[in-house]
DNA sequence: TTCCTTGGTGTACAAAATACACTTATCAGC
DNA sequence: GCTGATAAGTGTATTTTGTACACCAAGGAA
């Protein structure tokens, strides 16, 4: 049991905003609160960071347990320390995001915290515990200003996905700044030549089957080390 | 004196780099260690966060101490918290970067560190104490990319200031990477009409004298809100 | 066979970025 | 008071990039 005398002087945490896409929709995974402050509310994933631990494996230890997901982008994007920010005591936390696959995907976290995690889409994330709800927003403009310096998009997409699918993530990220033109989307980001064209085409739609494409990850990586930008 | 056995847990500090711009150079304050470890080396300037003190405040307050500023551009840029990234133990740092307007101005701090201060130009600002190196890049970096963003100039330029002082402060910025075309530079800043033309010349100088001009902080106020882009 | 749905494609116009060279105003030194 | 040195100031043509816009194609369902 967490006693808070054990970290009188100032706790460290770390918190986690782990972004999906599924459904055309962009989410984050968020565990309902079970105990005081803030019972049944939702929640950031997070927690202490171990004397003997990095920032960084504090949050990938975050999403491991909660996931069973390694190697997974993870960035860190700034730390909330407001005096009053927790109200059993001074809680320094640093705020992480991760970019999850989510696509056929079960929560088989070690963590029994996992039981209580839920995908929830951004639209809803409101109304968080603790300051959250403004760790959140943090995160979510910094993946909004990311995503135009860097082709984020196969963090997010499974291996295989269509120009359409691509296109839904932009605008799900970019929203409601943007509504992309479908032509000048597909113009500018083939001309990028970072799509690998799959010569397959989906099944079992009714209607015309798109084309499946996937990353070009040396290509992607030659660009991010040349400063590449990617504005949309 | 610092007892480290006060801080066992985990010790929290801020960490401030403090940009200015003089003689067409883009300098930074550093401190002179008078103690171990890293006796002699140059540092940032840094506190440890008070108990009941926000971590903006606290960077404010490091910057008030050593120089006696109050109401500056402060930014958090991010959160070092390597295990052993401290000799004596975990000590995990938020790093700020401040932008100061040097002209004519003296160190006034009330801090006793202040004596061992100095205004250092970013070339010469290596081998600092700790993982200092490392902060003061993610600092510039993050400066680097600011700047695009928002025009910071009049942060860091007196208040009345020619075209040719703007463009070398942009060029001390982006460089290596920009040198940058006078009648462009001049076209693209004066098109964006956040400058005042004061009507005044420059004086004492041997050569043609430039005109002065001075930021409009309304209409950069009124960019800023709008999500101007500053590409230069 | 028809209908419904989403996939896929090109061109004309506007806006923005870039490349580039000479004249002007002042002070210093003779 | 003339000359030289120095930095200030200025415009245009070209290229690149962004934007607006509408119809036919392919497959499954009915």
């Amino acid at each position: 049991m967490f006693n808070f005398e054990d970290y009188a002087k100032s706790a460290f945490t770390v918190d986690n905003i782990i972004f999906g896409f599924d459904q055309g929709e962009l989410k984050i995974l968020l565990i309902k609160r079970g105990e005081p402050p803030y019972t049944n509310q939702w929640a950031l994933p997070g927690n202490f960071v171990y004397p003997n631990e990095d920032l960084d494996a504090a949050a990938e230890r975050v999403l491991g347990e909660l996931t069973g997901l390694k190697d997974v982008y993870l960035e860190q994007v700034r730390t909330f320390g407001e005096v009053n920010r927790h109200p059993l005591g001074r809680v320094i936390t640093v705020a992480y995001y991760s970019l999850v696959k989510i696509k056929g995907y079960n929560l088989k976290g070690t963590s029994p915290l996992s039981q209580k995690a839920k995908w929830v889409s951004i639209e809803n994330a409101t109304n968080l515990a603790f300051d959250h709800d403004q760790i959140f927003e943090a995160c979510f403009r910094r993946l909004k200003r990311r995503v135009r310096t860097r082709p984020l998009g196969f963090e997010l997409l499974p291996r295989k996905f269509t120009l359409t699918e691509l296109q839904q993530l932009y605008e799900a990220i970019l929203q409601p700044e943007k509504k992309i033109d479908k032509r000048n989307f597909r113009k500018k980001i083939l001309s990028m030549k970072i799509l690998v064209d799959l010569n397959e085409a989906q099944e079992g739609v009714a209607h015309r089957p798109a084309k499946l494409y996937k990353f070009d990850k040396k290509k992607y990586e030659k660009f991010v080390a040349e400063g590449f930008n990617f504005e949309i």
